[in-house]
RNA sequence: GCGAGGAUGGCGGAACUGGCAGACGCGCCAGGUUUAGGUCCUGGUGGGCAUUGUCCGUGGGGGUUCGAAUCCCCCUCCUCGCACCA
């Protein structure tokens, strides 16, 4: 027998050779990368083309752990099942290298970012190659390569010339801790998305890009996305659509040189003669101008609050409505009414036009607002039905004016347009339509970034664009990186730099300063991975042509409205540029679910004594806080590694306990994985133990793709059995050419397809066990299955298929070998048994030819002693056969 | 508070458009191989009663149906997202 030199011939209590990943895997990635198996053609016109895309990491570096590796196996395994069916498969890998991480690391040590990201790619890049990917590497893109981000700056530019990039000094929200400022997009509940500290307010330069003027483009695009529907979900709350409609309040007594015409923004004109007070943001510009003489100082001192309350603190207490009136009054334009004028934070500068007419009968907002400061409230609206409105809350649904003047009995559906249409004939307002989505906040006052390529003149040129020739602008080469005192950027404090010629007067100019936020490089990267090379444009129309859009795009579902609605913003406006040809990037995309890790869980009170957590409990009304159940002192929790878990019992009795605390059960708890419960899990460690073929069928075993499920060292185990066992198919076991399993192995044919095509590999990993299973049973395997198992394993264990396809004496690679087809007339079954149901039980089980007649199935069924008991003397209905039962009904 | 998703053995999870609940794997039990352990192989494994069988069982309660994990209504809990957006 032809044996592998590399392979060890083993005794190992089973006689026979054992599977050597260690030597198996390596021998046959060097191969695959010398032959090029994995090149996308870029000249095969003929065959259909799948694009199909991985979000690219983040060269972190602490390495991957292996949940990243999930979703890659996932497309992997995809990507080969296409190559297999014929396709012309485009799967790429890259690295999004511009971050905090490597400057904040680069402050720290003195090692510039450049070098550790390199380092960190080169880590990563070779963690992805142990696992046996087939990434066309050629096409490898890194965010921070000049020839990589030249282009982004190149996209800028153009976003420049097109006003969709402007400067505007703005409070912006800014995050001490990362010391730049941050999108809307990437604050969560007023802290910073990145590092969890409290975002402040401050007033500085920045550089905005116009994303609200395609906030109608980005919405009406989402609804023929193949997109999971809570991702869209979430773009479309965060786009924020509303239409309604401005209206102009006149002022009472308007001040000298104040234009009289206060404007708001409603979504429910139809309760306009419920207004009885108006509120301004406490930032907004007329304040100052209306507020009167003997309110003054209680106006400012309310200002002043309002202005130093973070945005968290601001929406922590959104029981609490405060606010104060500023003397003036507005009239109300239905019925002219005069109605105070107050500020109060509860409404906010940042929507719409930053003041509200306030319906305290039908807002919720404005009644907690109207009854704690005794301003009259007005139901203008009643229910339907005519029952009455709540008591003690707004009433705010749909319903019928009332004291509204002409509109009354008009039900909402029809006031609201009736009442836009008033305003506009009488001039008093219009109707609009509003987005809560703003403007992207673009620049960060941090080094490790693309430099935004635009100078600011001296004299009189104001911003001017760098010509695209000397693009791209590269990143000058400091020492230091420290931001300045001044919030600036560190690239501020490099005079060499900054000071320039301005390109359209040659006088004196500066550079900009900022940086560009790290989602840049990742809003369009998958374009380049078409044309890695070109020097002359972004990528070739053509190509761009021939593989757009992404088939499929799998990556995590953190990047919901962030990277996703970037990247579309950004293609919708290269699409309008006639860069690109498709309205959309990404046309199927997919969430992988998060690897868990178990970690183990005591408490601890004051004085440190640890308690297990049987004897505490977790107020949830009290912020999570933990309490012992006896006397209800606080607790803080403490944690044992998974590794340092001592075990206690057996079988079902097993326990963890704390390795040196004598008695003291833990708790096991499952949640993601980080360094401080110390329950990451490294791939490396995987695969030196099992190999990558087992790590990558282990990690699609777990359970679905966008599952998530805590990383089990057990479950790994029979993962690898079964991966052992399939071996000692092809390495010690006599084959034969007869026709083998015939029925099972189209069976498994048709399964496997099924599941790959719905992307469902547990459950296809599932079916080749069974297949492998039955085939271990028998003495002899025949080379037909043996074939078949190589192919239909070949995109989950590619090593294994390749080495087993090998053995059989193939010289060219399983992976180009064509998926098998399987024959529906020889998976089905000669002999069909069926179960027989009575009124919904189980009462026996018949087994008849495939093609015996309904009758013949009924009289067996009925001829069964166990059926024939429940139907003597009973009124009898048949029911139906269908292929797995025989139901009758009885009464 | 609003929105989305979820709850199935000791555990991870299967179950196509309503049709034999628990595939597959882990764990566990028994047997075999082995000097022993591990590996490997075979069988068993939701719970109760019992001799073929039978009753109960998919978070809880109700409903539709010959038949419900699956459809409808109510409730509980969990996860995620948003959160004063006028």
């Amino acid at each position: 027998m032809y044996l592998q030199s590399h392979i060890q011939r083993r005794i190992d209590g089973h006689m026979g050779e054992r599977y050597d990943a260690g030597a198996v895997e390596p021998k046959w990635q060097e191969r695959w990368e010398k032959s090029d198996l994995y090149r996308a053609r870029d000249d095969d016109r003929d065959r259909p083309t799948y694009y199909i895309l991985d979000m690219f990491p983040y060269p972190s570096g602490e390495g991957l752990h292996v949940g990243h590796p999930e979703g890659y196996t996932a497309t992997d395994i995809l990507a080969r099942f296409r190559r297999m069916r014929g396709d012309n498969v485009l799967h790429p890998m890259g690295f999004d290298a511009f971050g905090l991480p490597a400057e904040n690391y680069a402050l720290k040590t003195g090692i510039h970012p450049a070098i550790v990201t390199k380092r960190n790619i080169d880590n990563i890049r070779r963690q992805i190659k142990r696992l046996g990917f087939s990434y066309d590497w050629k096409r490898e893109v890194v965010t921070t390569d000049p020839d990589y981000y030249r282009w982004t700056q190149w996209i800028f530019l153009q976003m420049f010339d097109n006003d969709l990039a402007y400067q505007a000094s703005a409070p912006i929200n800014f995050c001490p801790r990362c010391r730049t400022g941050l999108a809307n997009e990437e604050v969560k509940g007023g802290l910073c998305e990145r590092c969890g500290s409290e975002v402040e307010r401050r007033e500085l330069r920045q550089w905005f890009l116009r994303i609200t003027r395609y906030a109608e483009r980005l919405l009406d695009g989402l609804d023929d996305l193949d997109w999971p529907e809570s991702i869209k979900t979430m773009q479309r709350e965060w786009i924020g659509r509303s239409t309604g409609a401005d209206v102009t309040f006149r002022l009472a007594d308007p001040p000298a040189g104040v234009d009289p015409g206060l404007v708001v923004y409603t979504t429910r004109p139809d309760t306009l003669y419920g207004a009885t007070y108006m509120v301004l943001a406490p930032e907004h510009s007329l304040v100052g101008k209306v507020m009167t003489q003997e309110r003054r100082a209680e106006v400012e001192a309310y200002v002043e609050r309002a202005r130093r309350k973070s945005d968290r603190q601001r929406t922590e207490l959104q029981k609490d409505k405060t606010g104060v009136f500023t003397g003036a009054y507005a009239v109300n334009p239905m019925n002219e009414e005069k109605i105070p004028i107050w500020i109060a934070d509860y409404v906010l500068l940042s929507y719409g036009t930053g003041a509200i007419m306030a319906v305290p009968a039908h807002d919720q907002r404005d009644y907690v607002f109207a009854s704690r400061y005794e301003i009259p409230i007005v139901t203008v609206i009643e229910p339907h039905d005519g029952s009455r409105p709540p008591e003690g809350r707004a009433f705010v649904h749909d319903g019928v004016n009332v004291n509204s003047g002409p509109f009354d009995r008009l039900s909402t559906a029809k006031a609201i347009p009736a009442f836009t249409k008033h305003l506009e004939d009488s001039g008093l307002g219009k109707g609009v339509v509003r987005y809560k989505l703003r403007d992207w906040l673009f620049s960060r006052q941090r080094y490790w970034g693309e430099p935004i390529p635009v100078v600011h003149c001296s004299g009189t040129c104001g911003t001017v664009a760098v010509p695209e020739s000397e693009l791209p602008l590269l990143l000058p080469e400091v020492e230091r990186f420290e931001p300045t005192g001044t919030g600036d950027s560190p690239l501020a404090a490099i005079e060499e730099w900054v000071s320039t010629a301005c390109p359209k007067c040659g006088g004196p100019a500066r550079r900009e300063t900022n940086t560009m936020p790290q989602w840049a490089g990742s809003c369009w990267y998958y374009l380049r991975y078409l044309d890695p090379t070109n020097g002359e444009k972004l990528v070739d129309p053509d190509l761009e042509r021939h593989w757009m859009p992404v088939d499929l795009y799998v990556g995590g579902a953190e990047h919901a409205v962030l990277h996703l609605m970037y990247a579309r913003f950004w293609h919708m406006f290269l699409n309008d540029q006639g860069i690109v040809s498709t309205p959309e990037p990404f046309g199927a995309l997919r969430n992988q679910g998060m690897i868990l890790g178990f970690s183990y869980r005591y408490y601890m009170d004051e004085a440190d004594a640890p308690t297990p957590s049987s004897d505490v409990t977790v107020i949830k009304e009290a912020a999570g806080r933990a309490v012992h159940r006896g006397d209800g002192r606080t607790m803080r929790e403490a944690w044992v590694a998974a590794q340092d878990v001592a075990w206690q019992g057996e079988g079902a009795m097993r326990t963890p306990v704390h390795p040196t605390i004598p008695g003291l059960v833990l708790e096991e708890v499952t949640e993601k994985m980080s360094k401080s419960r110390g329950n990451v899990v490294n791939p490396d460690e995987v695969i030196e133990r099992y190999g990558a073929d087992v790590m990558r069928m282990y990690e699609m075993f777990m359970g679905p793709l966008e599952a998530s499920c805590p990383w089990s060292t057990e479950g790994i185990e029979g993962v690898h059995r079964f991966i052992m066992r399939s071996w000692r198919l092809y390495a010690d076991r006599p084959s034969n050419d007869e026709e083998g399993l015939t029925r099972l192995r189209h069976r498994t044919v048709r399964s496997i397809t099924r599941h790959l095509e719905a992307l469902e590999f547990n459950t296809a990993i599932s079916d080749l066990m069974v297949y492998v299973n039955e085939l271990t049973r028998l003495d002899e395997v025949s080379t037909t299955d043996l074939e078949t198992l190589a192919l239909l394993m070949a995109p989950y264990a590619p090593h294994l298929s390749e080495e087993a396809w090998e053995r059989m004496g193939r010289t060219q690679s399983v992976h180009l070998a064509s998926w098998p087809s399987f024959d529906e007339k020889l998976a089905a079954a000669e002999t069909v048994s069926r179960g027989v149901q009575i009124n919904g039980k189980l009462r026996g089980e018949i087994t008849s030819g495939a093609g015996a007649a309904e009758d013949e199935i009924w009289q067996a069924a009925e001829a069964l002693s166990n059926v024939a008991r429940y139907l003597v003397g009973r009124e009898v209905t048949r029911v139906r056969i269908v292929p797995r039962l025989v139901i009758f009904k009885v009464k």
